[in-house]
DNA sequence: AAGTTTGTTATACGAACGCATAACTACCAC
DNA sequence: GTGGTAGTTATGCGTTCGTATAACAAACTT
């Protein structure tokens, strides 16, 4: 009958193993409230058999943990990270968090680390794949930008959820800060070769404007196309993108 | 000594009032959790007075908690929103929310309608205030939404919360795609009367992309304004984001 | 002025939460 | 094989949460 709060929201995700079945009718002991807390266990028999498991190295589980925490944030919003839902997710119980982290909130912090360097190691990673055309090389940074994979509603709720907090958090702004930078930064080298390849003059204060604008209009096309993937068809944001930037740049990007 | 979440996080905010602080205490009362629960109410002297009231109007009181819950998700975003941290906000206790809204979630879905049709009124009735002549009205248009009070940390933290439900929840990504298209609707306009004053021509295929590029240029530039204050000049904003446009457009905006 | 209505307060309840800790066992050294 | 260690499970605790409901009182009716 009460339903104010989603149990077992998990339940029938198609990651849910039988054993974890298992596992979260036993993570719910603690809801049973037996008056005699059963204190025998050394002659009382078990019904249910001790969970088995694998000692995982610590990398291994850290990880799993915090790749566990930011599907329950890209799923449910903060929320729904709850020490027991980022457990069941990783397959442990819910004990093992504080085995690696001393608090749910160092936790969340490492997750939300993991995810803005993974974000700018796989721009720049990106970069190593791209023409060398100093031309076709920023059509295709502009063009992959505000395309799948970068284009993901699940990165999208991440990028959210963790706006709210840069908003809020003197640190988590800083790192906001930092990472924003450096993309533009990477965006402002492009426009400068580009420009410098079409023989035109890259003044640095034309440039930096250019990247503010050019970093701007990427990241409004890849919310909108992350939010509201059935309004647009991929290549018309794609080359919409690339048509701004050429029009910003007055120059012709491709044919 | 335990303190994993934070009690009374508004004690020490400016509005509340010695009265309010009282209502905190007595609001604490489900946690004394006393043996014999006092049900003689009769015979037995109360030891706080029954807090006096004032009937409101129910719109007074429905606008009074939505205004609240909004302050709630703006300052520590959903999570911090609580039945009783708004009650307290709203100047109510928390027992007088269910009695407008039968259920939490109702008055978070009305508090967001809210949030959006204010932003779009907010924007439309500015239209009003802009100069007449196509091209300075543009201008205008694009600077006033690059800069204060339209730029402000407490909406990008709202705007940042209602993007996490957007990208779950099919009924607010309606609501969020109509917003949007509203929004663009305008821009597209405004972008076409320019270029009809500058005797350019107006194709609908390209006022279209015209309008869709410069939507995310001013979503992305408020954005990074709110985020990240610290960054930009205000003015240096503003006149990115004009100049940007005049290059889209290829147009001079301003002299 | 007394009675009625209903907006509002006060209190209680069960569930879920983060955290703490005891019990257990997989794995390693020897 | 036989301890020993520490990674992991199982369980419990206290708090806060959303919701439910009884008690009260301000405003309205007559």
């Amino acid at each position: 009958m009460r339903s104010y709060n989603k149990l077992g929201e998990g339940s029938d995700a198609p990651f849910i193993t039988p054993e974890f079945t298992r596992l979260a009718l036993c993570g719910a002991a603690d809801r049973i409230d037996t008056p005699e807390p059963m204190l025998a266990t050394r002659s009382c028999v078990r019904m249910t058999p001790r969970r088995s498991f694998r000692r995982e190295g610590e990398e291994a589980r850290r990880a799993a943990l915090i790749d566990a925490t930011l599907d329950c944030i890209a799923e449910g919003g903060p929320q729904a990270a709850t020490v027991r839902a980022i457990a069941l997710r990783a397959g442990v119980t819910q004990g093992l968090i504080r085995h690696y982290f001393v608090t749910k909130e160092e936790l969340v912090a490492a997750a939300h680390e993991h995810l803005m360097t993974g974000l700018t190691e796989a721009s720049a990673a990106a970069l190593d794949t791209l023409p060398a055309d100093p031309l076709a090389r920023l059509a295709s940074f502009v063009g992959n930008a505000v395309s799948p994979p970068v284009v993901d509603p699940r990165a999208m709720a991440l990028w959210a959820a963790s706006m709210q907090l840069v908003v809020r958090d003197q640190a988590m702004r800083q790192g906001h800060e930092r990472s924003y930078l450096a993309f533009r930064g990477q965006l402002e080298a492009l426009i400068t070769d580009a420009l410098c390849a079409a023989g035109r003059p890259a003044d640095p204060a034309m440039t930096r404007r250019l990247a503010i604008a050019g970093n701007a209009l990427l990241d409004g096309l890849w919310i909108e196309a992350s939010a509201l993937p059935d309004v647009f068809a991929t290549d018309e944001i794609r080359a919409t993108a690339i048509g701004a930037f050429e029009s910003l740049l007055g120059l012709k990007l491709q044919e």
